[in-house]
Parts: C-alpha cells; structure tokens; sequence
DNA sequence: TTGAAAGCGCTAACAC
DNA sequence: GTGTTAGCGCTTTCAA
C-alpha cells in the first residue's frame, strides 16, 4: 500500500508553505510573483515523486470536478456509441471527463440519474433524453449548470441544443424513394414520444402530401423484447402487399426490419427498397447495401462538446447567458437497397 | 439559481443537530438508537425538500466515491459498448457510477487515464489494456484499489481477471472448418501484442497441427487507417488464392475482412468460408449469416462487477485478500458462411 | 514574496 | 439519544 503524497509532504520537503506549492501548481506563480526559480524547483520536484492533488479536494474547495455528464439513450446502441466515443475524446483533449449513463428511454431512471449527477456536481451536461422529464431539465437549467440537449429536443424546452434536421432527412429519403418511381412507402417509427421522430415522421409525410400521397406508418413500441418487434413488423409487412418501400426512422429499426425481411424471404430492392435513418457498418456492408439518411456524428460530438464548454467557461454565470441552437443537415446516401431494378 | 439545500439546513429546520441527520441518512439511526419517530421525522423532511448530500464532501471524508473506472480499448467498438452498457446497468443497481474511457490501445494515453482515474479516487477498476502498462498496473495493485482485468490479461501479472478462453473458441472453430473439408485456413489477426489474440492464435494453430496441416496468418497492424485495412487484406487474399477459409480474430476484424472479400468479389461461403470471433448484428444479418465464436457478454459483464464488488466490500484491506481468475468459455455458433456447399 | 488559516460539506468519534 | 467538533486535502485571502 503506497502512501499517498499531500501537497503537505511536497511543501515540507521543499521548506516552503504548501500556499507556495498550490499556487504555482494552479499556474498562479507569475501572478503572485513567486520567482521563477523557486517554481521551477517545486515543479520538478512534483514531477520526480509524482504528486497528483487530490481532486476530491480541489473539487471540493473550487466547486468544480471537471466532469460532464453525459446522459444517452443506449450506449450499446451503434449511434450512441459512436458520439460517446467522440464526445470522450474531445472532452478529454480539453481536460473534462465523462460520467456516462443509458435511460433506456425510461423517465423515472433519467430522473434520478439527473440528480445523482447533480449530487456529484458534475460541470455541465449533455443529454439525450426520453419525454416527460422536461420538469427536471427546467430545474437544472435554473440550477445554473450549463447543458445541451443532443440528438433530440424535450418540448417546450428552450436551451442549448444540437440535432439533425431529421425532417429534412427524411423529406429527401422519401422524395428519393419516389424519384425511383416508388408510390406506396412505409415508414416504421418507434412509439416513444420523442421529438426527433415526430421531426422524422413529419418530413416523409411532407414528401408524401407534396404528391398527394397517402402515408403509411407503422409505430413500433420502443424498448421492447427483440422478438415482438419482429413480429410487429412481419405482421405490418404481410399486411401490406402493395407496400413495395419502406423507411425506418431509426439503426434499429432498420435492424430489425431486415431481419423482419429475411423472415419474409422478401428480397431488397427487388420487393422491397429499405432506407434506414442512420449509417453503421450493418448497412454499409449488407447485400445489397443499404441507402441511409446519415447523421454527422462528428459534428454532433463536436459541436456538442464545444457548446458545452463555451457555456461552461464563458464568464457570464447567470442564466443571461447566450443560447445556441444548432440544426445539423444530415446526409442521404444513396446505396443499392433502394434502386428500382426494373422500371 | 436554485439555493442549494445542506445538512446544516436540514437540522436547523427540525432544531435536530447535524449529526442526528447524518446518522439517519447512513442508516446507523438503528445503531445510534435514534428514535424510530424522529428517524422517520427525518427521512421525510429530506424527501420532501429533496436534499441530496454532496458527494464530493461525503466522498473526501469517508474516502470512498463509488465510482468505478472502466478502462476499455474502444467504446464504439461493439463488444466493449455491449460490455459496457452491461457493465453500467449492474454497477447503477449495486449504487456504482461508472467512469470510462478508451484507450486506443495506446500505452501512454493509458498511462494517463489510470492516472487520471487515480486522482479522482475511483473505488475499484475494470480495465481492458493494450501492452506496455504492466508497471503502473502492478502499482496500482500495490496501492490496494481493487481491480479486475477484463477481456484480456497482462503479461506477468496475476490480478483479478475475467477473459474468455479465446484459444478453445479458435480451436473449435478451426476444427469446424476442418469438418467441413477445408484444409487451407487462414487466421487473420491483430498485430497489437495483447495476450488475447495471443492465445485466439494459439488455439488455431493447435487445431492444424494435430491434422499435420500449415498455418497461414496473417497479422494486421492495428488501430489503422481504414483504407489501409483493407488494402493488407486485399493483398493478403489475392497472395493466396489456395485458401478458400479464413477465420477473424476480432468483430473489427471480421467487418473489415467481409468488405474485403466483397471488394474482391469473392462469394461466400463458395468462394471462401468465414469464421470471426465475437458476434454482432452485421454478422449475424449478413447474407450468408457469418459463423462465429460468440463471447458471453452479459457473464463477462455480470462476472467483472460482481468479482470486483466482492474485492471491494471485503474486509480484508490488504493486498492479501484473494484473487479471482475466470475463463469464461466462448460459443461457436454455426451459421451460413462456414458450410461446404458442395462436397 | 511567502506563510497562516479559514473554510468547501460531510461523517463519526466522543462527550454529555 | 443527541450535540460538538475535528478533520478529509485543497485553494486562496490576507497579513507579514
């Protein structure tokens, strides 16, 4: 058992007060004109038994832990994982770690992980949050604490956001669709309430009534046990004959539903032309490959993190402070699983 | 600015002492015998003002934070982000925070980030490490904090450990394709110095040597440039157009190696059989579905905690405590792309 | 330039 | 049964 070294024990060792040590760790040195060469010589003397501060302490005493919380619906899930990852290796550049924590679309769980985070005076959030916590979210925004809502905004809600444009999305996948001459098309979307689906749901329908179309959609209860979506879905597309394009509003449900597909023994595009929203290696490398409305994962994390921390180090404390709404354009790319082969 | 509530508020509202209150809420009213009535006066007023204690200050004083730090190569990666989410949701229940980070397999970053986590006082580790750390983790060890390395070993280190018996599953899946009359199996791997792939390679090679039959594999330098993945695979197949079965040491691997294939038009399984560890929607949705050797991921996950809890919720303060060593046994599952079509 | 000392909010030993 | 109080390790003001 290593005995841990105190900020003490380096001030002792080096005969000066452990106010001299602080300061010059806190970059204060100049500041407080302590001569550079006494600096230096505590520097390196930390540098050499390798005193870490306790940050407990600091934490404690500045009120700040440089830590963010980040608050997703899944991290298993693909989407997630990936912006995790991103927004992990961006906060970490910039010297702030990251609590992470799934709701699973549950808003009870999402209400006490808020406040355990709150309890552990996390800097700021990033959230990706299921309906009906908007009652907590307003909480936190007049707690003072810097957030941004990612991938989703929480109704009536007006705080720092980063989404995509998944109407706009979804308006051009649909429009796609019927450029390749495709007239009755589904779209599959998940029953949770969410904003960004609604958005989702909105542009394929505005695509739609733009020719007089007739929409049809299919809402998936979300989470659910695998094998019911599946079923859910099989029963909608053997309900369905003429239905011969569909479009799912989520990695998942474009998951499933080739599974669903292959179930059916439905083949792709040839009886069914698929696009899913969000891209992954699944749809990259399926055979055919599906076409997908992108989302720019890197710009999300990006811009996420940097809305955060501008918050976070901007020098207005009070709620005055500016507010950055940010709608992001995601990409159609068109692949195989969507092409009419034969007109 | 909400007005943060204290124990010292909680007291002076009942006209109880601070004490009384931190007793109740730390369950030792029992202990104490704290009046049931009282007690109950407590709990209440907490609940209803919703006073949470700040954990920065509980954590100082008592030395423990509950937070656990998950070290993994790479959270987009989809083993480590179903881990982890496992991982997560047992930690949530047992009152565990997590905090993670990837490392990228490099050894200086890892360095940093142990030591990050080291400062911030996590309870306990769960780490997945590349090569080139073994100091800083027996020193870890030394300073007392529980760990348990997870997915792989270190050289020279006998810590907590939960990994999968990689060199069985490679065995058994050498020894399905050899079933199947395929006599000329390729390994390709990762060139990275983990003791995992190690030990996937060893099983494969055991498999040929007992039939007399040549290795062939092949090593990728990894973390890469996508682009150049796929060019050493693409060059590696084209070099050897004898070998009509590969099997892949990792998921990233195996996804790399499909797109590979599929830049080279081989069809499979009739061109080339294929094999990879580790299971995942792309495999297991690609036409034809891809055979693997499946980890178990919710033991690992379920394993890691519980071994890992178990060390911290032990008496035993020292190093003496004892060390659990667990090699979980991977599944192989046959599917589609492993079957000889034609004998 | 440097050192002493007052907390940050909480827990728990100890006194009553 | 309940209240007082000494720290946990650090930052930072203020006096020297």
């Amino acid at each position: 058992m290593k005995k841990k070294i105190l900020i003490h024990d380096v001030a002792n060792h080096l005969d000066v007060s452990i106010a001299t040590v602080s300061l010059v760790l806190n970059g204060k040195a100049k500041e407080k004109r302590i001569s550079d060469e006494l600096a230096e010589r505590v520097l390196r003397y930390v540098e050499e038994v390798g005193y870490k501060p306790n940050q407990l302490a600091k934490s404690l005493r500045t009120g700040k832990t440089n830590v963010i919380g980040l608050v997703v619906e899944d991290i298993s899930n693909p989407f997630f994982a990936t912006v995790a990852a991103l927004i992990e290796q961006k906060a970490l550049a910039r010297g702030y770690h990251i609590i992470y924590c799934s709701t699973n679309d549950d808003a009870a769980k999402t209400r006490d992980l808020l406040s355990v985070f709150q309890a552990r005076h996390v800097d700021g959030y990033i959230l990706a949050l299921p309906a009906g916590v908007e009652e907590e979210v307003r909480a936190l925004v007049r707690s003072g604490k810097p957030l941004v809502l990612f991938d989703r905004l929480l109704p009536g809600l007006l705080t720092n956001a980063v989404v995509v444009d998944g109407a706009s999305g979804m308006y051009d996948a649909t429009r796609h669709l019927l450029g390749q001459g495709y007239t009755n098309i589904a779209l599959v979307t998940a029953r949770a309430g969410q904003l960004q689906m609604a958005s989702r749901a909105q542009g394929y329908a505005q695509a739609l009534r733009e020719r007089g179309l007739p929409e049809l959609v299919q809402e998936i209860a979300f989470p659910q046990v695998p094998e019911h979506i599946l079923q859910e879905m099989e029963t909608f597309f053997a309900a369905h004959p003429a239905c011969h394009a569909v479009i799912f509003a989520t990695n998942y449900l474009g998951v499933y539903g080739l599974e669903a597909l292959g179930r059916l023994g439905r083949r792709i595009p040839a009886e069914m032309a698929v696009v899913s929203f969000d891209d992954n290696d699944l749809f990259r490398l399926y055979s055919p490959p599906i076409t997908v409305v992108a989302q720019p994962m890197e710009a999300m994390a990006e811009e996420s993190i940097s809305v955060l921390l501008a918050a976070l180090e901007s020098p207005n404390t009070e709620g005055t402070g500016r507010m950055v709404q940010l709608q992001l354009a995601p990409q159609l790319v068109v692949r195989g699983s969507s092409l009419r082969l034969t007109s």
